[in-house]
Parts: C-alpha cells; sequence; structure tokens
DNA sequence: ACTATATATGAACACATGTTCATGTAATCA
DNA sequence: TGATTACATGAACATGTGTTCATATATAGT
C-alpha cells in the first residue's frame, strides 16, 4: 500500500476519520490563493538572511554606494553586489548613477516597520 | 594575489578610496550586533516557506490537530508534524494534548499583523 | 585608443532546507 | 497485554541559497 494521488486537490491526505469539518472548510476558505501565499513566503525569503538584514537597515539613514556597503559588512564587493540585485529585483531598494558609483536607496515604507516588529519578537 | 584575511573584521574588504567614511561609520555604530542580525534573519526564515504560511494563517481562527492541518495543506502528516516543530521551537505556535490528538495554537501577537504587512506589499 | 575603477554577473561550490520514507513514541481501547 | 491510532522524528534525498572566483560591463581620465 503505498499509492498516494500525487497532491490529489481533494485533500484526504490524512486518513483519518478524526477531523473537524467544519474547521477545516473554514480555514480552508480563508486561505488566500497558492500565488499568494507564495509571493508571501519569498517576500520574508529576502529577509531570511542576515547580509540582506544589515543592507536594509544601513539604508535606513542615507543612500550608499556599493563600496561604502562593503566597508559595513565587511564583505567582498561580488557578495555584495548579488545580494542587491536580489533587493533590486524584489524592489526593496532602488539605486541612482553617478558616474562610475551607483547608489542604492531604500524603496519601500514597509520595510523599516517589518524589521522592528521582528526585532520586538526576538527581544522576546 | 589571493591572499585575504579571512574576514578580517578590520574591513577592508573594498580596497577603494572613495568610501563615505561618515555614513559608512554611522551606519555600522547603529547596527545591532551579530546575534541579533541573526536571530531577526532567523525569524523571518520562519515565514519564508508557504507551508508555514499556511499553517499559521489557518491557527488565524482555531487551534488545530496535526490531522486538521494534512486535510487543509493537502499534505502528509510527516511534513505537517516537521513544519509544526520548526514553528513550535520558534515558540510561534503552542499546543496541547488532548489523549491522543495535539491541537495546535498561535503563541505569538506579531504573526498576524507582520503577515498582513507583508501581503500589502505583495498587493503593490 | 588605452588604462583604471566601480559595479554586475555567470559558474562552481559548499551548505541549508523541505519532503518522503521508515520507524519510534504516547495514548486509547479491547 | 496487544492492537490501533495520532503524532514525532531520524535519515536520505533532491532542491534551493549564499559566497567566491573569474570575468564582463560601464564610465572616467589620459
Amino acid at each position: 500500500m503505498k499509492k498516494k494521488t500525487g497532491h490529489s486537490k481533494s485533500g484526504e491526505a490524512c486518513a483519518s476519520p478524526i477531523i473537524h469539518f467544519d474547521i477545516v472548510r473554514k480555514a480552508e476558505k480563508s486561505l488566500p490563493s497558492h500565488e499568494v501565499l507564495f509571493d508571501v513566503a519569498d517576500f520574508f525569503k529576502i529577509f531570511g538572511d542576515s547580509t540582506r538584514i544589515k543592507i536594509l537597515w544601513s539604508l535606513f539613514f542615507s543612500e550608499m554606494c556599493v563600496c561604502d556597503m562593503c566597508a559595513v559588512l565587511h564583505m567582498e564587493q561580488s557578495a555584495v553586489s548579488h545580494q542587491l540585485r536580489i533587493l533590486k529585483q524584489s524592489r526593496l531598494v532602488k539605486y541612482r548613477r553617478d558616474g562610475k558609483v551607483v547608489y542604492y536607496s531604500l524603496d519601500d515604507n514597509h520595510v523599516k516597520g517589518i524589521i522592528n516588529q521582528a526585532l520586538e519578537h526576538v527581544n522576546e
């Protein structure tokens, strides 16, 4: 016995009769679409790395060029650029070019609030 | 030339003279400790998975047993239990036992607010 | 044109993470 | 005690992720 309808949308994954059907139905109906939930998770994934947290935090005060970031983070330029690209793609930061130097800055007003709420949790 | 002082705390990672020292110093001073930043990132990592987001969302309304969760998520019991363990360790959910059934419920009041803020971002 | 510099990016690598499978544990009932 | 049930957990596996290395691009200066 090993059949499993391969994520069959009908959802009898747990073959137990002891299910609180009303609660299950209510929860199922309230759940946003899979895409939205995926996007939400992806959004949090961005914050799930301390390097990116440091970058965002640093940008709370002022725009910064990539070299500034390297100095703040004590990291190689390549690594910083890769992370900035991720933040750029998520539209959490924007940039402007001034000659050879590229300045990054925050591009989202939720960032500060979200990080602060996480800090509250971390500080018990 | 390949030396690199192995994350030397002195921080000359980017050997460029074009650094805005005042901004860098300000950012460095404002940064929370490495441990705190790590904890913050770890906290967000928990939310960076759509399965866990679904679990937390479902618990907005009512406590649920593991079997209920399996039904809501259309997932195997083992996978759900593993995720519940992570949420339990992060103290985002708590549980109570009633006979053979274990009921999980939310154990943090920030959760709803944080997820809602992420939703705002996702919805442009 | 050539050089230098600030940043971007592809590939490779090591490491983390989520699911599955198999099995273990705790509680209930016969 | 033995069987069943609801859940937990270790190991294996595939996939995802962050950093490094090497190299490319873009701008400025000579």
